[in-house]
DNA sequence: AGCACGCCGACT
DNA sequence: GTCGGCGTGCTC
């Protein structure tokens, strides 16, 4: 017999399968982690295949040295999926490993925690304790409780005691397996009875398939979620629950975690790395059977699966980026098949890809229209500012704008204002002669932040001096460009002086429970001003918040990119969605220097199914996704000639390609990267549009062509998120 | 990724 | 002569 393995080595040279002897006496089966004699070291390794012949050079096979756990670490439904997304994300095995596999058991560093039991051991006699009080002390406590945790032992009788006991072998210590679990604090659980769109939802998901739940915000879509794993648990099924990193917030957890207590596993990127590995053996083992978490949760190893939910469909995070590119949903949907079991994700503002499914009906619509409360949703006021620009206001605030705001003050209630940019302004640009600062390795502007007055990239991290004198043309006339949020906290704090002002963005909540800190110092300010990018926007119910100020919602909607406008939508919905939460009125105030764009006409009556009439059509006439397949296969190479001269290799055979399908490709074109630079790796880029037709096997045949020996990294991407 | 093999320069 | 530079290529 021979097993398949796959190294844990994530290289392009590895990723193949090597071919081992499994010694007559050893049991392997599928997903087990072996160790092997690997070139002229000895290395882990996972079987993936078992199987009676093997095609290698028979005297060339090694034999498998040991097996490394009592069972499959990799269960066969994993398997599966490594497969599926080898093909449909065009990734290697080993690097899928790693999502699937916790880096502790890929390279075990991190020890099991244990907890130390002290029992009296059987051998003990009475004389042995005879002189010393202590000693006999925690021998009487031995003799009522049978075992005690050490750690109790010692706060009581202090260590040198127990400490000798041991030595004489008095008592014996034994160690059990304890998990770490982060937000063990519980909450009170809140009796909550479901309204009837609530019910009507929960009762919509009946069997396998998908479901769109678009709910407006404060619809209660947590609310169904729970139900609807609360019924799954019932069945003796387990349940996956997937939001944005960013609502992974402290109250999100504990929510589930009083609901379904030890059932709950968390998983976010914010756990120390033993106590993810705890969160996943749990999960593992099936003592956990809820999990809640960010994308990579869609890997947690449990079976039975009853639903996934995702919430916030339309957020980007579900798309990774960097390193295993993938799906989330492409993922949660093949699980959900596997265990045959219903995938729910929710929205208010769902993606346009999404909502066009759910018009051809391969996912099931199901609508929440009203808020939970009853509530209206907050008014939202257009404020043109090129009129505020003609009238002399050349700030960043209209005088609608800081009217509102002073009402709030002396209401002492609270107020957000949106703001799409971090740091006090977005770039460094003489107006004598237009430049710009630049970063050295990178290729992009770099942004001014003022708390330590320096130029950052926000690609590498790497920091400037700030310029007083352009480099250019030695002009001092040399000055900060668009606005960010460090500029409207300054503004903010000349205008209202003696108002709480607080700014959440990257650059503040950094630090470990850096948004925590913000949030709770904003909850118990009153009146208070809060400036914040994206990450104000996400699942905070404040109930004092009665207004909201979207200071430049331009800014989402000019970049080139054929789903700003829907971005813009989004955004516009879910700040807006911070006001009024409770008993008071809200209100938001939007401005913008084009006023009429469609996007804010039906963003200020929530009108989302009228924004989406109109963007579907807009995107069938221009043929954009949903409505066409875009790829674009990025090169990086420190060396530009490398880069140019491997791209112009896979864009000859590219051209063989377009000439076979040339009525399905609508575009095809090479070009440098929007960033050209990042890291000292120059980036050249090929960008293929294709109708839907033959879109799969189009996407196949590319493939290939990229498919060389080749030095440059390439990154192979459909429908990317973002082109730069 | 590692590690061996290998083919050239400058040193006890 | 041989120690060591890192380019190339292989690992069941």
């Amino acid at each position: 017999m021979f097993a398949s393995v796959i190294i844990d080595q994530d290289t392009k040279a590895l990723d193949k399968v090597f071919d081992y002897r499994i010694p007559s006496e050893m049991e392997v089966q599928k997903g087990d982690r072996v160790l092997v004699s690997f070139g002229s070291r000895m290395i882990q390794a996972f079987v993936v295949d078992i199987k009676q012949e093997s095609s290698f050079d028979s005297s060339k096979i090694k034999p498998i040295l040991a097996k490394l756990d009592g069972e499959p670490i990799i269960k066969p439904e994993m398997l599966e999926l490594m497969n599926f997304m080898c093909k449909k994300f065009h990734l290697r095995l080993t690097s899928i490993l790693k999502l699937f596999i916790p880096s502790e058991i890929r390279e075990g560093k991190v020890r099991e925690l244990f907890v130390k039991w002290v029992k009296l051991s059987k051998s003990f006699l009475p004389e042995q304790v005879k002189n010393a009080k202590v000693q006999k002390k925690i021998v009487e406590t031995l003799q009522k409780h049978s075992k005690i945790k050490m750690l109790d032992l010692k706060k009581q009788f202090g260590q040198s005691a127990l400490k000798a006991m041991v030595e004489k072998g008095i008592v014996e210590i034994e160690l059990e397996r304890s998990f770490r679990k982060p937000f063990s604090n519980q909450t009170v659980e809140k009796k909550i009875v479901l309204n009837d769109l609530q019910k009507n939802a929960v009762n919509s998901v009946v069997e396998n398939g998908v479901y769109l739940l678009h709910g407006v915000t404060g619809s209660g879509k947590t609310e169904v979620y729970m139900n609807l794993i609360a019924r799954v648990l019932e069945k003796d099924k387990n349940a996956i629950m997937l939001v944005p990193e960013i609502s992974l917030t402290p109250q999100v957890m504990s929510a589930f975690k009083s609901r379904f207590g030890e059932n709950v596993a968390v998983l976010h990127s914010s756990l120390s790395a033993g106590e993810r590995f705890d969160e996943w053996k749990r999960l593992f083992s099936g003592e956990a059977r809820v999990v809640v978490g960010a994308r990579s949760a869609i890997f947690a190893p449990l079976d039975r699966i009853g639903i996934i939910i995702i919430d916030e469909q339309h957020e980007q995070s579900y798309i990774s980026e960097s390193n295993p590119r993938y799906d989330t949903f492409e993922i949660a949907k093949f699980r959900a098949e596997y265990n045959n079991c219903p995938l729910v994700v929710g929205s208010a503002t769902p993606s346009v890809d999404i909502y066009e499914q759910a018009k051809q009906g391969n996912v099931k619509l199901i609508e929440m229209p009203t808020r939970a409360n009853g509530k209206d949703l907050p008014k939202i006021q257009i404020v043109d500012m090129m009129n505020e620009f003609r009238l002399g206001n050349s700030g960043i605030f209209s005088s609608q704008l800081i009217s509102d705001l002073a009402n709030v003050v002396n209401e002492k209630k609270q107020a957000m204002i949106f703001i799409n940019r971090r740091g006090f302004s977005s770039f460094m640009m003489c107006r004598e002669c237009g430049y710009v600062a630049k970063c050295e390795t990178c290729d992009v502007n770099l942004v001014y932040h003022r708390e330590d007055n320096r130029l950052k990239c926000h690609y590498c991290g790497k920091q400037y001096r700030t310029l007083d004198r352009c480099p250019n043309c030695g002009s001092e006339k040399i000055k900060q460009g668009a606005v960010g949020t460090e500029r409207v906290v300054n503004e903010l704090k000349e205008i209202f002086p003696n108002v709480k002002i607080l700014r959440m963005d990257n650059d503040t909540t950094s630090k470990k429970n850096g948004h925590e800190k913000i949030l709770s110092e904003f909850r118990e300010s009153k009146p208070a001003i809060l400036v914040g990018t994206q990450m104000i926007a996400k699942g905070h119910d404040f109930e004092d918040v009665t207004l909201v100020g979207i200071i430049d919602a331009d800014q989402s909607l000019y970049r080139g990119d054929y789903r700003s406008t829907e971005r813009c939508f989004q955004l516009i919905t879910q700040v807006s969605g911070r006001a009024g939460r409770s008993k008071s009125e809200g209100k938001v105030v939007l401005q913008t220097y084009s006023p009429r764009h469609y996007v804010y006409k039906f963003a200020s009556n929530y009108d989302y199914k009228g924004f989406f009439k109109k963007e579907e059509n807009l995107r069938k006439t221009a043929v954009f996704p949903p409505f066409s397949k875009i790829i674009r296969i990025l090169f990086a190479h420190p060396d530009e000639n490398v880069v140019r001269d491997e791209l112009k290799l896979c864009y000859n055979k590219l051209l063989k390609v377009r000439e076979k399908y040339f009525d399905d490709i609508i575009y095809m074109d090479a070009m440098k990267s929007p960033i050209k630079k990042i890291k000292n790796s120059y980036r050249y880029q090929v960008v293929i549009r294709m109708l839907l037709n033959n879109s799969d096997e189009i996407e196949n045949e590319i493939f290939k062509c990229t498919d060389e020996n080749l030095k440059s990294s390439v990154f192979f991407e459909v429908n990317p998120e973002s082109m730069s």
